[in-house]
DNA sequence: AGCCAGGACAAGT
DNA sequence: ACTTGTCATGGC
């Protein structure tokens, strides 16, 4: 017991390609995470951990070597083979294009209801704010993990309460969302663990049943959060990417990877102003 | 000060 | 099936 914790106080190091850990925490699919000098710090899966990089060496510091195996690595999308994935997808113009603004973006795989609620709270509102009423959600309904910090607060944590309750976070007409699905997740009525491997039509339908969950927010659940790479997620940026580069609709040959592709373009659309 | 924000929904054509 | 106003709040 007393060596586990020892390790876990280690510095892992790890070789990385195709990973740019600035791109991939700062691109508007997690809300979690603050720098600090070269350091990100974040919770996930209710535990802490900082990370930093420097060129093809990611550093790892609050984690296990197994816990960094097993849980980190996939959560930060480096389980999967980017460099085969680049390849194909550079076989279009416009990606390849884009993909060169940010070589080392990956989409990551976050915890699923975090996801879906984050994403929820995401409508119509900007990334600061977005990470501001995340903030307040776990402060005040999460588990404390120690150091001011505290866990997302589960489905079930938040179903039992009424809007007034949610108050505080200050997120405004989104309050009876957040209550809605975790009304429906707690109950088992909307099965998160389900939309990993249910068709992706369907998913996306179980997921629409919720309040306030639309075709964008749950696709977002589903890239994001089930690591579900072929979904789409449209918002006003890809809508004109789409517009100016596709007007012929998004090649089906990419739609594979539809959801890495679409941050590409996302990313550039927003760097660019498109 | 006023416009806009990683939308969704309801009501109206 | 498409279009429009509305929804809370605050960042810029």
């Amino acid at each position: 017991m007393k060596s586990t914790v020892l390790e876990k106080r280690e510095t892992i190091r790890l070789k990385v390609t195709d990973f740019d850990v600035d791109a991939t925490l700062d691109c508007g699919q997690c809300f979690r995470w603050n720098k600090t000098g070269d350091r990100w710090h974040g919770v996930a899966f209710s535990r802490p951990l900082t990370v930093w990089q420097q060129g093809c060496e990611l550093f790892i510091e609050g984690a296990s070597e197994e816990e960094a195996r097993k849980i980190w690595l996939p959560y930060f999308g480096l389980d999967a083979d980017y460099a085969e994935i680049k390849r194909f997808l550079s076989g279009d113009e416009v990606l390849g294009a884009a993909m060169m603004f940010a070589p080392g973006l990956r989409i990551m795989r976050q915890e699923p209801w975090e996801t879906l609620c984050s994403f929820i709270i995401s409508q119509n509102n900007n990334i600061k704010r977005i990470r501001g009423i995340v903030a307040r959600l776990c402060e005040a309904f999460g588990t404390p993990i120690g150091d001011g910090e505290y866990g997302f607060p589960t489905a079930a944590t938040l179903a039992p309460l009424d809007i007034d309750d949610l108050a505080p976070l200050r997120c405004g007409f989104r309050a009876k969302y957040i209550l809605d699905a975790a009304r429906q997740v707690a109950c088992g009525s909307v099965d998160l663990d389900a939309c990993t491997a249910l068709p992706v039509d369907e998913a996306r339908d179980l997921l629409m049943r919720i309040k306030g969950v639309g075709p964008k927010v749950a696709d977002c659940a589903l890239l994001f959060g089930c690591g579900r790479l072929e979904c789409f997620p449209v918002d006003v940026w890809i809508k004109r990417v789409l517009a100016k580069y596709y007007p012929d609709g998004f090649p089906e040959k990419y739609k594979v990877y539809g959801g890495i592709a679409q941050q590409y373009l996302f990313h550039y659309a927003r760097l660019n102003s498109v």
